[in-house]
DNA sequence: TCAAAAAGATACGGGTCCGAAACGAATTGT
DNA sequence: ACAATTCGTTTCGGACCCGTATCTTTTTGA
């Protein structure tokens, strides 16, 4: 199956999405924060709030402020690390799993009809 | 060709889309403002305060703030509609319309590798 | 003609976010 | 042991955004 989109179909899926998000009350994410999300739930933990910033080349304030705010919408979680306790290991939740679980429905739906 | 995506395709293709966007520096938006956005360039003019806030479900000022700070980016612009002298009509901008070109290439160039 | 309705903007108190700088806690290296 | 480094958080003033209610301007319609 090819995936590849033509720079029209991919406009019109991002707008088909995005107005899917905002019509059902998502929460209205920035793209800095959608980024931090998936990177978590996507790649190998473990996720320090300086290999993300470093990752999204933003600041470490930056990250922070996102888990602060994620992390009251129950997204994402923070532990301490017990090996290195300067660390904090950014971790999944429930809800932000659930999130991202829609998320792909949506898209995926949507690509259906293009 | 076919479009449709599995579900970890879409969550792959959203999470390196957002990386890129974000790693551009690109304008931090939120996902209203993208959705507005993108409904006024691929939509049908015209568009105004009211129908936009009906598409996308929210009230009235988050169009009219929504507007105001991405009137300031120069991705929107406003003007008064001399036919009904209440009514606001959103319309492109040269940035606006390279914002999206920037965005469907990102998209379209990264829908290629997965 | 003139009250009612409609469209968009504004005011409000409260929250979030920005970048830059400074901070405390933990670890490293000598 | 102790100074230097590293990590994440906090602070600052300033800007933006939230939802709700209210406002002005314009149009409608009896």
């Amino acid at each position: 199956m090819s995936v590849a989109l033509t720079t029209a179909q991919a406009l019109r899926l991002w707008h088909d999405v995005a107005l899917a998000l905002v019509k059902d009350g998502e929460p209205d994410l920035s793209v800095r924060q959608i980024s931090i999300l998936l990177t978590v739930y996507l790649e190998a933990p473990p996720h320090t709030v300086r290999d993300l910033a470093r990752k999204l080349a933003v600041s470490k304030p930056v990250i922070t402020r996102a888990l602060d705010s994620m992390g009251k919408m129950e997204l994402l979680t923070r532990r301490r690390d017990e090996k290195d306790r300067r660390n904090v290991l950014i971790q999944r939740t429930v809800k932000g799993a659930l999130y991202l679980e829609r998320l792909a429905d949506t898209i995926g739906n949507l690509s259906r009809n293009i």
